[in-house]
DNA sequence: ACAAAAGTGTTGAGAGTACACCCATGC
DNA sequence: GCATGGGTGTACTCTCAACACTTTTGT
């Protein structure tokens, strides 16, 4: 049979409803957390689960994605991938709900969660100690942590959770907190500094009593692919 | 909002049919190559397509690939992995069906249509020489040969493409006709063999008229990641 | 002056890459 | 005996990985 051709020749166009879930990753106080909502109605009533909808009749599912994290956050120009399409028909014990999942990164210091958010409670969790999740949410983060855990070897995702300009020690200590493991100083700035992507800035942080470190700011427009072998070869 | 949560609370089960759309390849005659149906239904009518179908009302999204997949090949025990969700609301004239693609790789000798595809005409046509497809398939394909060429550098996917036993050069070729460049054969041999993942067996193929070549069988159990760098670092 | 993080080079090991000839068979 | 693809080893280069001390600031 080809693709999508049923709908012409029989009722096929089912109750299934389409959502999209979110994963998303900062990282503060030296580790990576996800944000969580409680959820307000059954089923799983009070149980935290990912930020996500339904996707409305006129949407993309990308532009779907997008706008649920928009209600969560005030930040537009959100790195934002689409992660993997879990479609098991009892994942929703109400019925057939095929979800898409996404996963994004922030920068913690310009993030800041609408009014609205905290009241209806959104929070979030350092991803190694989650609460119990709605659904089959836990699954989706696991997922969304490997993904990223990849592809911070290759491109350059891992610029998004920094601001703007930034440390070459705060640039390791966000490798080291994906990667879960201790990276060689002087190794890790001559790779990164070899790849030609960001540049010094004339400016410095004096972060507490110790030498200011400089400030370096990513000079590429969007994330790339690297065509090296990746910043570390782990697992 | 959170995830799923809107049917509850309103009709959000809405007019949408979910479709999976496969992109087939194996290798033939030393090209790679994609097999299409052609529609038999407007839209598009007589258009060449990627297999594929509306997902049932009561199967997962997956085992809907693997059907549509078997409805068109006698083979069982395919590799099939999801690749990306396409979900813009026009992309299907007659209203929004959203398609989860696929790709499957199969060994071109024990593959046989089924008789009744035939008779639909479902043919192979070469990746580099596509007829013009129906809906956003084209783009389907491309995403799909980006993944292969990207996942044969890193995983053991490649030898899907094989019979159960092979010789060196049958493998050597399958990369070159994927990653579209030639190989180095000692490179090649050595690396592959460092591997680990495949032993000879005392048989060989009498090919031609020339020396006949040992035949090599793959000893894991499944398409495995490696830990490796890559056969080659492409692009 | 001392505590704390910033910053900086070299060396050895291993992997990657380039490269050319003999071997076994069928005709 | 010759045409054809099968099969093999070495040298060079480059990247990766391990490793320790000096510098700059705030208190």
């Amino acid at each position: 049979m080809s693709p999508s051709a049923a709908s012409s020749t029989n009722g096929h166009f089912a109750k299934h409803a389409i959502a999209v879930d979110v994963v998303l990753f900062t990282i503060q106080g030296g580790t990576l957390k996800a944000l969580l909502v409680k959820r307000q109605q059954a089923p799983y009533r009070g149980a935290w689960a990912l930020p996500g909808g339904i996707v409305e009749a006129d949407e993309s599912v990308d532009t779907a994605a997008l706008r649920e994290l928009q209600e969560e956050t005030n930040i537009g120009n959100i790195y934002l991938e689409q992660l993997y399409t879990f479609g098991d028909p009892s994942r929703d014990p109400r019925g057939r709900v095929i979800t898409v999942s996404y996963y994004a990164l922030v920068n913690w210091q310009q993030f800041q969660l609408k009014a609205h958010q905290r009241v209806s409670e959104a929070n979030w969790f350092a991803v190694k100690r989650l609460p119990t999740l709605a659904f089959d949410h836990q699954r989706i983060v696991e997922y969304a942590l490997e993904r990223l855990r990849n592809k911070i070897n290759y491109t350059t995702i891992g610029f998004q959770l920094l601001p703007r300009e930034f440390t070459l020690t705060e640039l390791q200590t966000a490798y080291e907190i994906i990667l879960g493991q201790r990276l060689d100083k002087r190794n890790f700035r001559r790779k990164m500094l070899q790849l030609g992507i960001m540049k010094e800035t004339p400016r410095f942080r004096a972060n507490g009593r110790q030498r200011p470190a400089r400030l370096h700011t990513f000079t590429e427009p969007k994330v790339i692919k690297l065509q090296e072998k990746g910043i570390i070869v782990p697992f």
